[in-house]
DNA sequence: AGTTTGACTGGAG
DNA sequence: CCTCCAGCCAAAC
């Protein structure tokens, strides 16, 4: 009951697939980020959604650092226990809620 | 072609 | 801090 006036094209959708793998990829060993930033560092604000659709469906995702990738508020991803104890071996606290501490351990890659 | 579905986000209560 | 809810948008129904 929308239309969208500015969809992607298959080739920017492409080219977003690439540089949101291109980004993770550079994520150090025990900080996160998330789907926004990610989505916004590859030119696409609104798509944070389309990050973790990427990241959950893209075959070769699981050799990338994406259990790096969390969401704003530090919440891992639904279904997905094992993020946490990823996480927390190369040293990620977590606060009582079971969100990750992004006071200390979020990286903006130096912007936003 | 209309509706529902998420590895999301921002705001309200 | 938590739960809803509206807005979001490609994909799957």
């Amino acid at each position: 009951m929308k239309d969208y006036a500015d969809k992607m094209t298959a080739e920017q959708a492409r080219r977003f697939r690439d540089d949101v793998l291109d980004i993770v990829r550079q994520i150090p060993r025990g900080r996160v980020t998330t789907y926004g930033t990610i989505a916004t560092l590859a030119g696409w604000p609104s798509h944070s959604r389309m990050v973790g659709r990427t990241l959950r469906y893209t075959p070769g995702a699981e050799q990338l650092p994406c259990h790096r990738v969390v969401n704003k508020s530090g919440r891992t991803a639904p279904g997905w226990s094992r993020q946490r104890t990823l996480l927390e071996d190369e040293g990620v606290r977590f606060k009582d809620n079971g969100h990750v501490d992004m006071e200390h351990y979020l990286w903006d890659y130096g912007v936003i």
